[in-house]
DNA sequence: TCTTGACCCTGTAGCGGCTACAGGCCCTAG
DNA sequence: CTAGGGCCTGTAGCCGCTACAGGGTCAAGA
């Protein structure tokens, strides 16, 4: 598997834990550099890459979208970056994840109390339906804007 | 713009909050049923179409997918459904939203931790970069599938 | 009556962040 | 020499919309 002068794409993706479609996808959105190849054209993956692969990879599961680890790796990269800078991204995505635990807690309340309506009869009639119908607008607007999460996390007025 | 036998789309989109594309989105995929037209090819919609969209537009906001939506609307619809179906449905539902909480709550600990590490100086060396840099893996991984929200919330291990 | 502008129509392409294929080449072990 | 795994490129699909482009329709004002 191993060449003198690489690691194969297969080798990189066991060793970073990155899917081998996602290396690719990497390479050409441009949060990974081109690699080298060998004679037949395979990649070829040496220490630097496999480290900036972990480094995306654990940014992704902290949450930063790719554009913020653009962000991070064009510091990284310009070898230029102070801690004050890294700090900021990092706080302004510790935020986000604020909002949105405090936007699924309002959508946690709101969904126990539908489901504690509940009485589990036969008859068609039932509360978490009537509260879906019920067309009065939430009370609580979801806190700005949260694109890495679509689905919306608004919550309905208190009943 | 309320014609004798409905009103407009846009009329609509104003009272049940549902954007005007997204109210065609939801006739294609069929979430909404495909309405009258008018003479010159508008569509028509009723008292009952406007319920249906607040229904929609009322569980996308407490985070059920449309797969789901789908689901309660055929309960619904058959007037087939027990209150104890709908419940399973919402306990399901409630228990995806206690997962991501508990991910993002491990989340926001380690930005935190790594914000707090951050000394503010001008060096290029910070230990939020250094612990993206980190390989080793992480000791807790997302609690289960959770599509709807793409980014991964699972987290680096206890420093 | 004509014109303006708001509304509506269809159809398609794009977003993020991948994933899954199709249809091929290459490389090694038996 | 053949089988199988790996690798290559390129494209299409996923979700839940949103944003066009390029047209038709309608009502109010000059």
């Amino acid at each position: 598997m191993k060449q003198k002068n690489g690691l194969s794409i297969g080798e990189s993706s066991k060793q970073s834990g990155v899917n081998i479609e996602t290396i690719r996808y990497y390479e050409k959105i441009g949060v990974m550099p081109v690699p080298d190849r060998s004679a037949s054209g395979y990649r070829l993956y040496g220490a630097d890459h496999l480290k900036r692969l972990s480094f995306v990879r654990r940014s992704r599961q902290l949450g930063f979208s790719l554009d913020e680890i653009r962000g991070l790796l064009r510091l990284v990269d310009g070898h230029a970056y102070t801690c004050a800078q890294v700090r900021e991204l990092t706080l302004d995505h510790l935020a986000e994840i604020r909002r949105k635990i405090a936007d699924l807690k309002r959508l946690e309340r709101v969904m126990a109390e539908m489901a504690a309506q509940c009485s589990g009869d036969r008859v068609p009639e039932c509360a978490v339906i009537d509260a879906l119908f019920d067309t009065r607008p939430p009370a609580v607007e979801p806190s700005g804007r949260q694109p890495p999460m679509p689905t919306a996390t608004s919550v309905m007025r208190r009943r």
